[in-house]
DNA sequence: GGCCTCCGTGATATTCGTAT
DNA sequence: ATACGAATATCACGGAGGCC
């Protein structure tokens, strides 16, 4: 049993899952099964083991968390945990839908919530197994909506998911997101508190954020003492000022935000200042931010460190570690953390061997993590993980690669890329221009890091396409939504991009196609239709 | 006892793609 | 060229266990 960790990785957590009661052991025939559960503490079981143990836990929630990753087991079995399992992962089963698995585990004893409800178009309304009626799903949440308090344990909302597979997996993610999901979530709880004072911080990119210090005040079981701004604009929306009684609420029961002002202080409307407390450079306005605009200053250089160690998931250096090392003038930039030995710290209090050895081991460990994490570690502006995703996928491989498209292409070749827009474009060929950066690049290569995508995290099918360039216009019967026709291409090998140009090589027109096709057939490039192309790939 | 890291999650503005 | 919906980039918070 692992815990869900960024995603991707969790913490191995079998031995305390195993003292949950509830929860088979075994299961009653052989089958490879990943199953996905909750696990919580009832709101009766809490108060009881909390009052015992003197009520120093803050909240259910927090404190389950806290305990399935502690180290002793036996302390984990003595505290009420419970488990509700609510998806589950088989190639064995063959299930094409949520409802089967559900069936499944049910049937083989995974404790299930009674509160799960499937919906299903042309169902016979009141049957007793079979899903309820479509039109009844507005009205079973209204339902629980109205029941929240009822139940023994904490919930903040409900979700509603697209139960047939092949349907989510044409649905597909966002960045964030599963688009065959959508969670409804209650109201956050409020509570009123003063605000003592407005602070400002810089972000690595120089955005300065208004940071709200308020008298600290208990909401839903947290003490809640800093509220961000986000920037002036939302600040004179809220008609904000220092000493202002304000309501607070947790969005999502877990971030602090600053809903309305209830009582005006004495204090004018607060005004974000005119230059970086740190570096004494005057903000320069972007829209609806400002930013410090030098790129020395020091608490840019500190927190792109952090946004460094936290993305490449350095084990055991965070935000203090950094901190404590620019501070002493031990490293100046990130570039001097990379030749930064750990042992140099053996005479700092605080720094024993023991964890010298696992900041090592840390920094060792992130050596193994993928290029594409490695170029977003060094939070170039613009360059998240999905403009670094996208450049992988069309082939840019290494550092070199796209250093030889910015030398030998035209200034608008980023811009043909799919998803890949005037902005991004100009950032990709700012950056990977510049001494600064290629120098880390070097030093990261120099130090053992991944800097190239290796070949098989490339889906390939085959190489038909390469040096072929394509847009993709209409809409197809076998390509919906188009972007599977995009992803066709690029698995052969081909490029596309978004516009036609005198480098496009292929059109792949379909039903009602428009001005690109006109536009391709003025530049003679060749159009292929549906069935030609499905034929090309045979 | 204090510091550090890990863990879970939302909001906002800007950017991109596409329809008009 | 412009408007609009969707997606991305960036920023933010508190509690708990573990190490020093």
């Amino acid at each position: 049993a692992v815990s869900r960790g960024n995603g991707l990785v969790g913490n191995d957590i079998t031995a305390n899952v195993k003292t949950i009661k509830g929860l088979p052991e075994k299961l009653s025939s052989s089958v490879d099964l990943a199953v996905r559960g909750e696990i919580f503490l009832d709101k009766k079981d809490f108060e009881v083991y909390n009052t015992k143990m003197g009520n120093i836990y803050a909240n259910p929630r927090n404190f389950a968390a806290g305990t399935i990753r502690r180290i002793k087991t036996e302390e984990v079995a003595a505290v009420p945990l419970k488990i509700l399992c609510y998806d589950a992962y088989s190639s064995d089963l063959s299930a094409d839908n949520a409802r089967k698995i559900h069936d499944f585990l049910a049937l083989n004893h995974f404790p299930m919530s009674p509160a799960i409800r499937f919906f299903q178009e042309n169902s016979a309304p009141n049957s007793l197994f079979a899903p309820a009626p479509f039109w009844e799903l507005s009205q079973y949440v209204e339902e629980l909506l109205n029941k929240r308090q009822d139940f023994p344990y904490e919930i903040d909302g409900l979700v509603i998911k697209v139960s047939e597979y092949p349907l989510r997996e044409e649905l597909g993610y966002t960045a964030r997101h599963p688009r065959w999901a959508l969670a409804f979530k209650f109201e956050s709880p409020q509570n009123e508190s003063q605000v003592e004072d407005i602070t400002i911080q810089i972000g690595r990119t120089g955005k300065v954020t208004p940071l709200a210090l308020i008298t600290p005040v208990q909401i839903a079981g947290s003490t809640v003492s800093r509220a961000t701004l986000h920037n002036q604009d939302y600040i004179n929306g809220l008609e904000l000022s220092i000493g202002d009684k304000v309501l607070v609420s947790k969005r999502g029961d877990i971030i602090p935000a600053i809903e309305k002002v209830t009582e005006k202080s004495e204090h004018p409307l607060f005004q974000t200042p005119a230059a970086c407390p740190a570096c004494k450079t005057s903000f320069v306005t972007k829209g609806a931010h400002q930013f410090c605009p030098n790129p020395d200053c020091p608490e840019r250089i500190r927190e792109k460190l952090v946004y460094f160690v936290q993305t490449l998931d350095m084990e055991n250096i965070g935000r203090s570690t950094v901190e404590l090392l620019l501070n002493k003038g031990y490293i100046h930039n990130l570039s001097d953390f990379l030749d930064f030995d750990f042992g140099t710290l053996e005479t700092e209090t605080g720094f024993g061997p023991k964890k010298i050895a696992l900041m090592r081991a840390g920094f060792e460990k992130s050596k193994k993590e993928s290029f594409k994490t490695v170029l977003s570690a060094l939070g170039l502006e613009e360059i998240g993980p999905k403009a670094i995703e996208i450049l992988l996928d069309h082939g840019f491989n290494d550092v070199q690669s796209i250093q030889r498209a910015i030398q030998n292409e035209s200034s608008d070749f980023f811009k043909t890329i799919h998803g890949i827009g005037e902005t991004t474009a100009l950032a990709i060929i700012r950056h990977f221009s510049d001494p600064e950066v290629l120098s880390l690049l070097d030093k990261l290569q120099l130090q053992g890091f991944q800097m190239r995508l290796e070949p098989s995290q490339n889906i390939s099918l085959s190489t038909k396409l390469s040096d072929t360039l394509w847009v993709v216009t209409g809409s197809f019967a076998s390509f919906q939504p188009r972007e599977r026709a995009l992803e066709l291409i690029k698995q052969h090998g081909g490029r596309t991009a978004s516009s036609v140009s005198k480098n496009t090589t292929h059109l792949l027109a379909g039903e009602n196609a428009g001005s690109k096709l006109t536009k391709a057939q003025s530049l003679g490039i060749k159009i292929i239709s549906e069935k030609e192309f499905l034929e090309m790939l045979g």
